[in-house]
DNA sequence: CACGTACATTTGTCTATACAATTATTGTAG
DNA sequence: CTACAATAATTGTATAGACAAATGTACGTG
């Protein structure tokens, strides 16, 4: 990825602005890469989560706050997003009998069946997003980013 | 950042998967802390990209798809960015007058000293962000993340 | 058991992003 | 010179995200 085309926009940028541009690029990068692959099946990119993390369940459901909990990118809106995969079938919500503040949520087969075949289709992606990389630069990339 | 919570979700997730997560989480931090540092301006940092490409200009004026070309996010929609930016009196938008389908935009005196009071909070945040980075580090993950 | 507080979710509003369609202007081929 | 294609920006629509307010339910204290 070339980071030049932005960095000439002001002259002289040091290094520490350079790596946060150079990791919004990145970022918007994967994120378009994620986004392309999941579009045949209908879903964004969140859904795919929340569909991964209940899947993750094993037939326990998961209520809004654990959801909140586990996905990836912060969302407010967890409600609208679980409305959308419950018209495509994929998921499906009741009222907490032991809590009734609470909801269940479960994925459903055919969300399931719908998520498999997304996997593979995510799995090229990755494939294609980290095909110069080798395991060790895999590594010494995650122990970078945990200095965050 | 502690990207183990996430990670537990699903068992044995491998290290590609793990390090396209971990950029997303660091990405989401970035995002979060710059937009707090900019929120006392009362500015997005859409919004404060565009200025600072602005004031790159040096009394150039800039049409839209310069502006586009230099985002560092793609934003489809310019013309509603500058729309606010002008409500906020940050910069001014004239039709060219050599070609009447592009137009001129310029950041405005008030723009600029605007934009030198976010400068200093932005630099705070970077500092904060970064605070955990030797310059090795840095060149380092620029250049593992030129891999991409 | 009534009251206030905490909890869990939903709803509303504003901004941002992706993408398609539209408008206005310019350039060009016949 | 007219028709058509190309360019530049704007507008419309749908999804997503941040944040505050509202709703409904449960719990603890007196």
């Amino acid at each position: 990825m070339n980071v030049e085309k932005i960095i000439k926009t002001e002259t002289q940028i040091p290094i520490a602005s350079r790596t946060i541009i150079h990791l919004s690029l990145v970022e918007g990068k994967i994120n378009e890469i994620m986004t392309t692959a999941l579009k045949p099946h209908g879903v964004s990119l969140q859904q795919f989560n929340v569909l991964r993390i209940l899947r993750g369940q094993k037939g326990k459901p998961a209520n809004l706050s654990t959801l909140n909990e586990r996905m990836v990118t912060k969302m407010s809106n967890t409600t609208r997003l679980v409305d959308k995969l419950i018209l495509k079938g994929y998921v499906d919500r009741m009222v907490c009998p032991s809590n009734r503040r609470k909801v269940e949520i479960n994925i459903t087969v055919q969300g399931e069946s719908a998520l498999s075949e997304m996997d593979t289709a995510m799995k090229e992606a990755q494939e294609k997003l980290l095909k110069n990389f080798t395991v060790e630069d895999l590594t010494a990339l995650n122990v970078l980013l945990d200095k965050f």
